[in-house]
DNA sequence: GTCTATATAGAGATAGAC
DNA sequence: GTCTATCTCTATATAGAC
């Protein structure tokens, strides 16, 4: 967009979003305990101080990058309502959910994957990602849903999540991850009733 | 067993089994990072020393820990060598791995989910959780199984994991996880083929 | 908006007395 | 086998020049 010159170093205009994305590849790789704000600064080829310009300090950039995940699950809840009752509905929605997985989605993953304990920790203060699908399973199960439907829903929603941990020592690619999870998903929800 | 008196403190004989289950217990709530020599110490009411003296350091006690754990993939690799081959040894030690979970199993599921970037840390200097299972799906599955159907027997291995995040926010008991995960491994390997 | 320099706090770990 | 005291390192975060 901008002419840069031959400078190496980074542009100022989107430098915001050029912080989450590369502190998302490290809390993702090496745990948001385990990356310092050094090593965000460092892969950015800038020094700490200026990230803390951009940013109040490390939670800020987590809780961002939190944000930008949320409108994901809002988007299905808005589907969801808009759906005619039925008995495949969860059938459904979850077949939608699973297969709309984008590569971002993915990556929110493995940081969520890579990050549990900082997310709990997040989400007591309000902003929890399991609340979400709280709100999900509830709009796509009868009310008096037994434990069982209960745990067999949310696991048919979170099959990539299970697929990519499956993946993890193998060659399998993205799409083929999303492809055993759809199977996944499609086995979980075939016989609920 | 040993009189200990009317002390309130720890007993000397089995310090280091009481130190492996409070450490246990804090890094799976809080996270191995975010649990410091002195919160373990704390806990059992001594000092950061006393620790030192039973364990080499932090990195010691995660080992130990993992160590306690290993026993009962190699239980299921002896059982799946006894087999005789056939096309359901995926359905039948799938159930079987997922039918046996035990408590300690559980917590030890916990504390992987809330540790996975130590762990993967941790597995780069041999003794990986991932690889215990790569043998495992090597013995069950055909050499030459597609892609897919070894992501689907991952995930039938994995299913009490899945079910266990399924359950976070819900009034669950483990039997009913398991029970949901005994479900979800049938429904993944009855036609498998 | 980015820098240098520094304040401050907490971690893991060790020495050595008891 | 547990203690007190201390070392060392690294982290987050801030102050203030440019």
């Amino acid at each position: 967009m901008s002419s840069t010159g031959t400078s190496g170093r980074r542009v100022g205009s989107e430098t915001r979003a050029e912080i989450l994305r590369v502190a998302l590849d490290l809390f993702t790789s090496r745990g948001f305990d385990g990356t310092s704000i050094r090593d965000i600064a460092e892969a950015l080829g800038v020094t700490k101080s200026s990230l803390y310009y951009h940013f109040a300090g490390k939670e800020a950039i987590i809780r961002a990058l939190l944000d930008d995940r949320r409108s994901d699950v809002e988007e299905l809840l808005a589907w969801i309502d808009e759906q005619p009752p039925g008995t495949d509905l969860l059938h459904r929605a979850a077949m939608r959910w699973v297969g709309s997985t984008s590569p971002d989605r993915i990556r929110g993953m493995r940081f969520a994957h890579a990050n549990r304990p900082v997310m709990r920790k997040l989400a007591d203060d309000g902003g929890d990602l399991r609340a979400w699908f709280d709100d999900v399973v509830r709009r796509v199960l009868p009310e008096d849903a037994p434990v069982a439907d209960v745990l067999r829903a949310r696991m048919a929603f979170d099959t990539v999540s299970a697929a990519l941990f499956a993946a993890q020592t193998t060659a399998a690619t993205e799409a083929e991850v999303v492809e055993a999870a759809l199977a996944a998903t499609a086995a979980l929800t075939r016989s609920t009733d």
